[in-house]
DNA sequence: TTGAAAGCGCTAACAG
DNA sequence: CTGTTAGCGCTTTCAA
């Protein structure tokens, strides 16, 4: 027999000089019909297909990688998938990647606490010689990544980016910060309490409540901010909140996301405040489950649209280097919500 | 000069002869340093990491890979991102993973439809040589992974799982079902609608629905099976229920994920039916927002617990390829809410 | 249009 | 304890 008993072989054992002794090709041939260029005969590739087919052969990626230098493979660098929105972020990326015909690998920290190991994920990531890369924790600073920035394409996502090198395709949280507020403003509120989130616990929350509360203070609106700088916890600040509510010193609520929105929902239920009959409460981010039936009034932020936004302009990238870095913003839209009513009258 | 202007290098093109050049020792006693073992004097390891560190130095690990035929990447075979309790699994498995020193990479097929997408998607994770292989989607059947057992791992990861040579650590959805039916059953429901999905759609669903029914039926209530077959709505078979609610042919209505009840629960607000007044409504999954505030009676799937235990089953298979394969199951727990109650009297 | 041969960056015997 | 030397599986000139 001159033929190989293929039929017992692991598919995953079969090489590229096992396809093309059974198709009675070279090497190089059986990788030219594969990779799809130069042109190859008809007739050679046919056989060469027939072969892989029999044989079951996948190709290893890693010694393409390694021949070609290149990978499509993405990078993902998250922050903490346990938040409903990165959740969210996460899945589209995830699915705008795969269109984009790209792989995603994601690194998360473990300890989410901890700079250091941001870093370390960045460089799992690095070390795989990813094609591109995703930030989208705002941990890692742009001074970490510009060492790479030549040799690979970044974006960051989600997340306020102002580095001349890193492409951003972002939430508008000044838009967002200033359309909540203004929603507030409207129905008559004069003395707000806003969350403000220490931006080390998350950039894009801090950026949220301090144009919350600008905002607020344009249009003449008393704002008392309440600072929450632990990270992982959403109940933060919520005494605090209710007991402005007792005081009457406030009449709303502010908060830059649904799930620290919810906390004090349900916290202001066990001090038996009536929302909004006592307090007007605002969520960010939109992206929960039964959020309407709950009647939290939102913002709906534009997570589809950045993830694939995102990787298309990846895609792009990874495709030429030599295109220009932008900046670009996408404010989300107002979902109104039965928290949020005039105030009690005095 | 002697040296090169390493300092101008880029760290990504830094390879492990520069690092060996600068250090002033050979190749193989780098990568011994770097990859721990065997045993390097000393001194020698300190001018190794010095000269790894001056250099910014990252290791090509498809090179390592091509190299060790290995590797820590774990290929995560997803459906549907989208669906939240998909998508809380999804966090957990890349926490646990990057708390095993594992690297996911993730697929999700383009067209949740195609059968034939996700075998694509299979096929691009084996590419890769990925060290093992986590299954997450009820569309590859074992039959399309048999060719790869030998020669990477697999885990089957919330998803009914029964071949012989993956192993499972999968919700226990027969009894989460009975579990539901119990409590539905506790409160005096004589007449239940019960949602079924196709198992084609989720075999996880399917077996929920059906054990819902069966159990309710064991304790001698009238079910009514409501059939959805769609991919990706969770309306499908509410105007249905509603009707027999309105008919009152059924006092209470459950469904397979919390998504679809409360998708009914808005359905039966919009019909003006109150809850539970006119009927009950049981979930499952309990992963979402602001749930307990929605009051919605539930299931707790054991996500996290499964995750974790799914990740450390593989982290063992990956070490040890001679570990008997199991079939774990983890039952949830129950969350009371306030959509059920006992039937209104008739 | 095809084959032969030289690497891609790293690890792992095998000597010394 | 350290250096030399063969590959790992693939792509890609370069010739034919």
């Amino acid at each position: 027999m001159a033929e190989p008993d293929h039929a017992t072989l692991e598919p995953l054992k079969v090489r590229m000089d096992d396809v093309a002794l059974l198709a009675r090709v070279s090497r190089a041939t059986v990788s030219r019909v594969l990779v799809g260029h130069p042109p190859v005969s008809a007739a050679t590739r046919e056989k060469v297909f027939n072969a892989v087919r029999e044989l079951g052969y996948v190709p290893n990626m890693m010694a393409r990688g390694l021949a070609t230098r290149s990978s499509d493979l993405v990078g993902l660098l998250l922050r903490d998938p346990r938040n409903p929105a990165y959740g969210l972020l996460h899945s589209q990326i995830q699915s705008a990647a795969s269109a984009q015909g790209l792989q995603l690998v994601t690194a998360v920290p473990h300890w989410a606490e901890a700079a250091e190991d941001e870093l370390a994920a960045l460089r799992r990531l690095l070390g795989l010689r990813v094609g591109g890369l995703l930030v989208s924790t705002g941990v890692i600073k742009a001074r970490d990544l510009e060492p790479f920035l030549e040799s690979v394409p970044v974006v960051s996502v989600g997340r306020v980016e102002d580095h001349p090198g890193i492409y951003g395709v972002s939430y508008d949280e000044d838009t967002n910060g200033a359309i909540l507020a203004d929603a507030v403003a409207a129905v008559g509120h004069r003395a707000v309490a806003v969350l403000v989130t220490g931006s080390a616990v998350s950039t894009a929350e801090n950026r949220r409540g301090t144009s919350m509360a600008a905002r607020l203070e344009g249009h003449g609106i008393q704002v008392v901010r309440v600072a929450a700088d632990k990270f992982g916890t959403t109940d933060e600040g919520n005494e605090d909140i209710v007991g402005l509510v007792q005081e009457r010193r406030v009449t709303a609520a502010m908060f830059p996301n649904d799930a620290r929105a919810v906390a004090f929902l349900r916290h202001a239920r066990a001090a038996s405040l009536d929302v909004p009959g006592d307090v007007s409460v605002t969520g960010c981010d939109g992206a929960g489950l039964g959020l309407d039936l709950l009647g939290l009034a939102t913002l709906r932020i534009p997570v589809e649209a950045v993830a694939s936004r995102a990787l298309e302009v990846l895609a792009d990238l990874m495709r030429d280097r030599s295109a220009p870095v932008r900046h670009e913003l996408y404010p989300g839209v107002f979902v109104p919500g039965s928290t949020l009513a005039p105030p009690p009258p005095r």
